[in-house]
DNA sequence: ATTTTGGTTCTCAAAAGTTGGAACTAACAG
DNA sequence: CTGTTAGTTCCAACTTTTGAGAACCAAAAT
């Protein structure tokens, strides 16, 4: 019933359980993220990932909840098996780090709003850091379709 | 002593603290950015900040050296004036998303390790999606001086 | 109708993180 | 020398986060 992880893939696990907490996850959803990455059948089962985690049956259910929640998880069925399959959302990773680039826009206008206030105040050096900031996130965001559509042509030449 | 914020700068101060949690710091050195931000005055003593934000001395040291290890913040001083004016580093903005590009850029390289680890499972369209963002992750990591060519272009055109 | 399966929800305890207060220190001032 | 200023460090209280355990529930199986 377990999954067999070798130690390589246990390895990873904690890798990347360890960089999605910086990324925000709690511990057990970025676990979570890291074996759905590495397990070697992509679909998984509720108890399959409590067991191979060794983690709760409460705390396996709260974080698979959060991150169908955040669009990084889903699940499939099969008829004639109650159980869900649930596996990571890979093929979105262009939303994903749309919505990444979405968080930093809004930062941007928190900062231009700062830029407002500060506009009476004799600091032009440090408003105009201000502003190049606002100005490139803003462009970023922007320009984020025709990255991607450079990053599609750097490949098609390799 | 005390420094003079009106009630618009106080809120922006708050919603830049919340945005600076969101970020990862922790909350008084959140709010010390946000402070740093909207401050009047752009270099503000130990006790400034201390009395503006209603924290105790402990606090403002801990958050301000984190702050100052993290490269975000710095401080000048005065001859005959024994006070740090901390101020926040915003020349340095190109450099901060230059270094949370090598942070995305080194989970890149743990999904480098899972498509090896991976090679041998018979799945390949998942093993694609990986491959293809962590092609796209170093392709912005790669890009970003000319990211930054080209954002500097578009403000001359203007 | 009762049991089993596949989860969900509630409650609580442990662990981490955050902050205040007081004691401390180093440098300078008088 | 003694006092003051500008911070630092240590400890304790408080808050938040996290996850286990048990009770619970709905659908399916027997």
């Amino acid at each position: 019933m377990n999954i067999q992880l070798d130690d390589r893939r246990k390895a990873l696990i904690e890798k990347l359980g360890i960089a999605n907490e910086e990324k925000g996850f709690q511990p057990v959803a970025g676990r979570i993220l890291g074996l759905l990455y590495v397990s070697p059948r992509p679909e998984l089962t509720f108890d399959e990932i409590r067991e191979s985690l060794n983690i709760s049956k409460s705390a396996t259910s709260t974080a698979l909840n959060l991150l169908m929640h955040m669009g990084r998880v889903d699940y499939t069925t099969f008829s004639g098996d109650r159980k869900r399959y649930f596996r990571i959302k890979l093929g979105n990773w262009r939303e994903v780090i749309q919505e990444e680039m979405e968080h930093m826009v809004k930062i941007s206008y928190v900062l231009q709003e700062v830029l407002e206030v500060r506009k009476a105040d004799n600091t032009a050096n440090f408003n105009c850091n201000i502003e190049e900031f606002t100005s490139f996130l803003q462009f970023l965001y922007k320009d984020f379709p025709s990255l991607l559509q450079r990053w599609e042509k750097s490949r098609g030449k390799e």
